[in-house]
DNA sequence: GTCATTTTGTTTACTTGGAAACAATATGCG
DNA sequence: CGCATATTGTTTCCAAGTAAACAAAATGAC
């Protein structure tokens, strides 16, 4: 529970910084690395006006036609609440359509329309190049083990829970 | 770019969810992850009021005593500004006290009080311990991998810039 | 020295996301 | 059936974090 350079009043004022047991943290790793992942896409899809959360509800939408959308918010790790708002503003601007399916009215069902799709063409060719930046210094081989190992983390490799 | 069951108005009501490409891109899985391992923090942690950025912060000024403000924003990879609030909010809360040092009298040093190393104290038991089980499911020898693989990929493993 | 530029922290307005309370519907049990 | 409970989406309010504009101090050019 000790610091550093010991010195008097001395605290170094350079960038050198001492982690600690932080480097051992993988919650920590994860959000540091989280976070510049997350900067690279901006600064790599920055024109495209397009944000993660977007991407990924029109990739899922295309993939899973009809999804409730309580389960594509469990799907994306995001609260239901916070989904009506995305989906709500997709809805307005004209990406995404919602159905009151009969079998359970309380539910609602979501479809990309013809603009959803367009939009989704338009930009998953950049996403996934950008895909192909964010290794960051990673070899291939580095970049497979590390996705296999998140998927292991994530319980994505053994199909359903 | 087409979808799943092909089915008429069909649309799996289920569970099952079909990621698609999403399961193959590092930023959606960081993403992922990062929410998961945060869900974990906030269950283990719960009942001693402590949050991620907090921990860090008082881990990183134990190391680094007398460190700037804007170092530990950068450290963290958050803005200047909100390391504003945090820091304004612990000094209010007596666990960080903040220095103008003569060198440079735009900055502002950071260093733990009595409080603040108790505080850290108080936490930083409960905080390792989460961290092993913060494993879900990975083997020993797959966590050792992961982190340093985001160590990798942070570039944390050649020290410096 | 003097003035333009940069750096550092702060403030204000805004966005993203969650917590809690709620309405409507579905389900299970007698 | 009739009623308690659970589920689904929504709304309102709040916390976490950013962007942009700013003030004060440092730095560099001359």
């Amino acid at each position: 529970m000790t610091q550093n350079a010991g010195k008097d009043s001395g605290a170094q004022t350079g960038e050198a910084m001492d982690l600690g047991a932080m480097t051992g943290s993988l919650g920590f790793l994860l959000r540091l690395s989280q976070l510049k992942s997350f900067d690279t896409f901006f600064h790599e899809m920055k024109g495209l006006e397009i944000r993660p959360g977007e991407i990924s509800v029109l990739m899922l939408l295309d993939r899973n036609p009809g999804i409730r959308q309580g389960v594509l918010a469990r799907a994306l790790m995001i609260k239901r609440a916070h989904m009506t708002k995305m989906v709500h503003a997709m809805e307005g601007a004209g990406l995404v359509c919602r159905t009151v399916p009969d079998a359970d009215r309380r539910s609602v069902q979501l479809w990309l329309t013809d603009a959803g799709r367009a939009r989704l063409e338009t930009v998953q060719g950049p996403f996934l190049a950008f895909e192909n930046r964010n290794t960051s210094g990673l070899s291939d081989a580095d970049e497979a083990m590390l996705k296999t190992l998140l998927r292991r983390y994530l319980g994505l490799d053994r199909p359903n829970a």
